[in-house]
DNA sequence: GATTCGTGTCATGGC
DNA sequence: TCGCCATGACACGAA
């Protein structure tokens, strides 16, 4: 131990510094606290960990440009749309991918960075508290306390990639294989985490404590040290259990006489081992896609010290949050994206909240200064860790969040903020952006029930409205014909809407044919309706004279020599003629043909006249077959414009319909998405009485001698007629291996 | 001048 | 078969 002691203080020391000179920077806290392979591999040879970084510099910086890495110049290169998709990117939900992004800073003497987009970098870490760099290679940046920017950046683990800039894609490519194959080698990546900086004071300190165990439990401790605390080479991640097989002795090494009692967290739970299983990662992951998607709304919608100074804890700020500055960011989106088998750290314990903990603890497992805390987080990567309590309830808490357990949703819960939540879960899925999520929420709070104004969309009428319009355009042909004495009765009985009224009579003014121009707008209708009595007001609607079309572009000749307007010389004739004159703009194509045709009656009635009354009217009449004709034409084009207008009132209806279906699918979906939280949250508090529960009985045992019982050793079951059993650990640990066992067979 | 919107018209098919 | 209706497509005018 003192030679592993004295090999890490002073090699890693010297590595470090050299790193450093090289420009390298690394983490190396992590590693002396796992005391792992990697760390070793590291040390010992050229360690991919350092490489593998430098070839994620070399293609996700550089993007493939063929500048040398160190150029002074980066700035060029940090293209703005890489930091803007990435702080859009805050708004929404981020499937941890493997990507890596580091980052080149660049100090002039003067102190002053030259990085990529240090506005971007400043604006987002403007509210973060950044933890004080320490280390060895703060010689470099003695005087940056004011670059929060490159602080940040190296929080990503900025490297000086020694490779020339010359590689070609098939090379960078090639680089990011091998680099790959690293990572599954156990090339650890904490030494670009900013966290495992944080305090290499407690390096020594954390050596003391595992030396103080190594006392305390002979061969227990140097057990837990050598075999338990097993970090994957990956994440860094302390987990003494990720596979089954190792579950019993890991349980066995578990040093939990040093725990305080209300820490045992790597007790056996048999209520929540059979419920709640980590490999039922399908549900889980769905689960923790929904909590995630909150998640990301919370960190669009809230400031960003939510992101950047949320405890290191809180696996929702931290893991997926792409904060370059958290310190624990890189580290455990990483750990959570490559590292396939610890998705089993999807704890027991309610998968979707405290999943993420557990693997987020285990990364800060160097940043806990207690002696308790490594065997905490060590705890909470093993699937037995989890079975009560995520590890960041304890081994975390200890160190970020005080005496309260920290609430892994956090301000999850808070009404207003899942109303946001929801809110702009909707946004982001319907493409809203964040502003029309915020109308649809005034709209949602208001109670409206409708994020369209139908007061204000001129085809906003109920679809009752519709279905009236197109039964009283039926009814408006009975009524016609009941009436057809009266000539210009027939628009005047046509539906409010006007959508149906085809009144083209010229014999009342024309005016109507203008009303029914306007078709299924009802405000145009409506004042056409009020004032169509006074053909005068029509001046004063200036937007009706538009609405007499003259598609003349189908008219025979003949009919338009006789319909033509007078020439403009005959207007200034006083304002009967200008009347005339309007009122002759007003009048349709066909009846302006019907004029010049002649015709003995109103379009109207040749329009809306049942097919006996009209062919009775035509026989009342002597008409020549030009007459006939143009009447038949007419009346189709008459009818046929009515049902234009009908179905385009329907079409309108049915998209407003639509919309109105899809709002109350939305709200569904919101008042759905807080009764998930709101279960998870009471699900979650259940899991904690019940860990309380277990703890405080565990605690009263005592043998025959009148000691404690050890968690480690001996575990309570419950029974199924209620009866609580004290059982061995390793047979607890059987059963709820099969357990875990049971809902996977069930899935096959 | 291009685009969008409202409207009219035609062709077509169903009832 | 005829009349009516619905609807897609197109054209036109106005904004």
């Amino acid at each position: 131990m003192l030679s592993l002691k004295k090999y890490l203080t002073e090699g890693l020391l010297q590595f470090t510094i050299l790193l450093s000179l090289i420009g390298v920077r690394v983490d190396v806290d992590t590693y002396l606290t796992s005391q792992l392979p990697p760390l070793r591999e590291i040390i010992l040879g050229p360690s991919s960990a350092y490489t593998q970084t430098q070839f994620h510099n070399l293609r996700n910086t550089l993007d493939g440009y063929g500048i040398h890495p160190k150029s002074i110049d980066l700035d060029n290169y940090f293209t703005a749309r890489r930091l803007l998709s990435q702080v859009r990117a805050l708004d929404r939900f981020q499937v941890p991918t493997t990507e890596v992004n580091a980052w080149l800073v660049h100090r002039d003497p003067e102190g002053s960075v030259s990085g990529s987009q240090p506005s971007s970098g400043l604006a987002l870490e403007s509210s973060s508290g950044l933890q004080d760099v320490t280390g060895p290679d703060n010689g470099v940046r003695e005087s940056e306390t004011e670059q929060g920017f490159s602080e940040d950046l190296e929080d990503l683990g900025a490297v000086a990639p020694p490779v020339s800039g010359d590689l070609t894609k098939e090379d960078i490519d090639l680089i990011d294989i091998l680099w790959r194959q690293d990572i599954d080698l156990g090339a650890g990546r904490e030494i670009f985490d900013y966290s495992h900086r944080q305090k290499e004071q407690d390096v020594d300190k954390e050596l003391r404590d595992g030396a103080e165990q190594e006392d305390a439990w002979p061969g227990e401790g140097a057990e837990a040290l050598a075999r338990n605390l097993l970090v994957d080479g990956e994440t860094g991640e302390s987990f003494p259990a990720q596979f089954p097989a190792d579950i019993s002795s890991i349980t066995e090494a578990v040093p939990s006489e040093s725990e305080p009692p209300g820490l045992q967290n790597n007790l056996l739970s048999p209520l929540l081992t059979g419920t709640e299983s980590p490999f039922d990662l399908e549900q889980q992951w769905q689960d923790l896609m929904s909590i995630m998607e909150m998640q990301a709304m919370e960190v669009n919608t809230s400031t960003s010290e939510i992101l950047y100074d949320a405890p290191p804890g809180d696996p929702l700020s931290t893991n997926y949050s792409l904060a370059p500055n958290t310190p624990i960011n890189q580290n455990v989106s990483l750990h959570q994206a490559s590292l396939g088998g610890c998705s089993q750290d999807f704890s027991l314990f309610s998968p979707e909240v405290e999943s993420l903990p557990v693997a987020g603890s285990s990364t800060l497992l160097p940043l806990v200064p207690s002696n308790s805390t490594s065997l905490n987080s060590t705890f909470g990567s093993t699937n037995l860790a989890g079975l009560f309590f995520p590890p960041q309830l304890n081994g975390t808490a200890n160190d970020t969040a005080g005496p309260e357990l920290p609430d892994p949703l956090g301000g999850l819960l808070d009404e207003a903020m899942l109303d946001e939540i929801s809110l702009m879960d909707l946004a982001i899925e319907e493409g809203f952006n964040p502003v029309q999520a915020s109308q649809l929420e005034e709209e949602f709070d208001s109670d409206s029930g409708l994020s369209l104004d139908s007061s204000h969309s001129p085809s906003s009428l109920s679809s009752s409205e519709g279905s009236s319009s197109s039964s009283s355009s039926s009814s408006s042909s009975s009524s016609s014909s009941s009436s057809s004495s009266t000539s210009s009765s027939a628009s005047s009985s046509f539906s409010e809407e006007g959508a149906v009224g085809y009144s083209s009579d010229s014999e009342t003014l024309d005016l109507e044919e203008a009303e029914g121009a306007v078709g299924y707008q009802p405000e145009y209708s409506k004042f056409c309706r009020m004032s169509y009595q006074d053909p005068a007001q029509l001046s004063c609607l200036p937007y009706l004279e538009h609405v007499g079309h003259n598609h003349t572009y189908n008219m025979a000749p003949s009919a338009l020599d006789s319909a033509d307007l007078p020439p403009p010389s005959t207007l200034k004739k006083g304002s009967k003629e200008k009347q005339a004159d309007f009122l002759d703009k007003q009048m349709s194509r066909d009846e302006h043909r019907a004029r010049a045709m002649k015709i003995p009656f109103t379009n109207d009635k040749i329009i809306n006249l049942p097919v006996e009354e009209f062919n009775e009217l035509l026989s009342k009449y002597q008409l020549s077959e030009a007459q006939l004709s143009l009447i038949r034409d007419i009346r189709r084009r008459g009818k046929n414009k009515m049902a234009a207008q009908n179905c385009r009132k329907r079409k309108l209806d049915t998209i407003l319909n639509l919309e109105r279906d899809v709002e109350d699918l939305q709200r569904d979906k919101a008042r759905l998405l807080r009764e998930k939280v709101e279960f998870l949250r009471s699900l979650r508090q259940m899991k904690q009485k019940v860990q309380s529960l277990y703890q405080e009985v565990f605690g009263r045992l005592r043998d025959e001698n009148g000691r404690p019982y050890s968690p480690s050793q001996y575990a309570l079951q419950y029974a199924g007629d209620g009866s609580v059993l004290l059982i061995p650990r390793t047979l607890a640990d059987q059963q709820a291996r099969r357990q875990e066992r049971k809902p996977k067979d069930r899935r096959k």
